[in-house]
RNA sequence: GGCGGCAUAGCCAAGUGGCUAAGGCAGCGGUCUGCAAAACCGUUAUUCACCGGUUCGAGUCCGGUUGCCGCCUCCA
């Protein structure tokens, strides 16, 4: 089956080819270390981590390589500000950085390579750009001349003179063309400095991904990711620096991520309204983060807001609840290696025979550019059928046993390719719980005397002070469940 | 001002030319229960912003209208 996907480059879905067959080399923008990472990162990380795992998942050996900025104005003026080292300040975000990805069950990249760790291709990459006649210095800053360049607006849909009709950007004396970008700046005072032929200074913000990229992937590399907002100029300019500098394709596939919203704002550093992952981890499970992000497709932006991750909690427990249903149907230690389709009647097989297309059409969702929330419709169709099958009563056959299994591991090698389903249910409804006590405010021992009372009041047949415990429960947030034999409890 | 995207049930969201318009959440009905809840099962859009066109056939293609949004400035 071929995998299909959307390229900003050509604005069409197309057949993914690799370069190498069986290889795939893809190069994601990483983040400025300069703060926390938000749940913008977190969604490009984890949409990103989904296409990785799904292409490993097809047989391809992926080289992922997502770099870390870790010199910038940003960075230096926090330096600054703190009375500190930049690499202090890069160090310790990189550090945030990988935790909340650990947390997220976002897979390391295979290369996450630093742009200090890179100045020396970047001064012999502008060099290559001055020997072109593509750059040129004015008063120890070097620029990019987008004139030079006939290839520039490509990726991004725009012309020179279409930007020029509509320009909204300062005019800047030392440029040529508005729209030429620096890749050398001179260093100021107390400002970190590298030599370079231009004379002391530091790179652009462009410049470090087309070395990197070259590095560990070559003059042309399969994709090339991101945010959408990094079409332009951050991408147009990499194009422009490194087409022009090696006369080769830079990337062949460019995939964009679309943007979180904040109750239906744009989320943002200038309008103050991020929320960092960590504040997200405490208030969710990390599997129903990613669950609220794939249930949208990765190009079209997607609204945060408590309603909606609600809903992706609610999603992933009836996922969990599943699993748990077939743990306690099948027990614990029961050895299911003699079962085989022998066991199956006639009415199991074709039960048996639906769940088989699970694998198929998830792969023919992930296939068509990534489609995971079709994707996810699969999983929940899968979940119903096994639903239906779980025993009414103690007893249960080799044919539904055999069924139960099979499903299980069909649903758990299906969740794996997103970084879902991953835990033991008891697990995941345990971290559930402690995250969603904390969160209300809720004492574990108060809530289990006020069941004990119940449980006297319900011995005593006593209905309308149980019930009205309940309510105080409920009022909590607390939801029972009776069983003839004693009462558990949950968060609602 | 320039460039681009989106509009599908109460909410979220797939579907981009053709069998009954996926799936989730919420709602409703049923099983269960002391009654509930939870869980499970079932059910919920003659219709895809509006108008016109192409076609044997359109949510899906084309043109127009309206509304919302993004990029053009650091941003994932």
């Amino acid at each position: 089956m071929s995998l299909r996907l959307y390229n900003t480059l050509t604005k069409k879905k197309e057949e993914f080819l690799p370069l190498e067959p069986g290889k795939v080399g893809i190069y994601v923008c990483g983040v400025t270390a300069y703060d926390l990472c938000h749940i913008g990162h977190a969604r490009s990380a984890v949409v990103f981590d989904v296409i990785c795992r799904y292409l490993k998942y097809k047989g391809y050996d992926v080289t992922y390589v997502k770099n870390f900025t870790d010199v910038d104005d940003k960075i230096i003026a926090k330096a600054i500000a703190e009375g500190t080292e930049i690499s202090d300040i890069s160090e310790r975000y990189i550090r945030e950085h990988n935790e909340d990805m650990d947390s997220l069950g976002v897979a390391r990249p295979t290369v996450a390579p630093k742009a200090t760790e890179n100045i020396k291709g970047m001064i012999r990459l502008i060099d290559t750009l001055m020997e072109k006649g593509l750059a040129y210095v004015v008063d120890g800053d070097v620029y990019y001349s987008v004139e030079g360049f006939k290839g520039y607006g490509k990726l991004s849909g725009r012309g020179l003179e279409d930007m020029m009709a509509g320009a909204r950007i300062d005019i800047d004396e030392k440029k040529k063309n508005p729209f030429d970008f620096v890749l050398w700046k001179s260093s100021k005072e107390g400002e970190p400095w590298w030599s370079s032929p231009w004379g002391n200074g530091r790179p652009g913000w462009h410049i470090e991904c087309s070395v990197m990229s070259q590095r560990f992937l070559g003059d042309t590399f399969d994709i090339h990711g991101g945010g959408e907002d990094l079409v332009f100029p951050h991408h147009e300019n990499e194009i422009a620096q490194s087409e022009g500098a090696s006369g080769k394709p830079f990337a062949r596939y460019w995939m964009h991520n679309g943007f979180i919203k904040i109750d239906s704002e744009k989320m943002s550093k200038s309008l103050g309204n991020t929320m960092s992952i960590k504040d997200v981890l405490t208030l969710y499970h990390p599997e129903v983060v990613r669950f609220f992000i794939l249930q949208r497709h990765y190009k079209s932006y997607i609204d945060f807001s408590d309603a909606a991750m609600a809903e992706a909690r609610s999603g992933m427990e009836r996922l969990y609840t599943a699993l748990k249903g077939i743990k306690d149907a099948i027990g614990g230690d029961r050895d299911l290696s003699d079962l085989s389709e022998k066991d199956l009647s006639g009415e199991d097989e074709s039960v048996f025979d639906k769940l088989a297309e699970l694998k198929p059409k998830f792969a023919e969702a992930m296939d068509d550019d990534f489609n995971t929330p079709r994707a996810l419709g699969y999983l929940f169709d899968a979940v119903r059928l096994i639903n239906g099958y779980l025993p009414k009563d103690a007893v249960i056959s080799r044919g539904s046993l055999f069924i139960l299994n099979e499903g299980r591991d069909c649903i758990r090698e299906v969740g794996k390719v997103l970084g879902l389903l991953l835990e033991e249910p008891d697990d995941y409804f345990g971290k559930d719980r402690e995250r969603e006590l904390k969160k209300l405010g809720i004492d574990v021992g108060e809530v289990e005397r006020i069941i004990d009372e119940r449980q006297k009041a319900r011995g005593a047949k006593n209905w309308g002070r149980a019930d009205e415990l309940r309510d105080i429960l409920a009022a909590k947030g607390i939801v029972l469940k009776d069983t003839p034999t004693s009462t558990t409890w949950k968060i609602g």
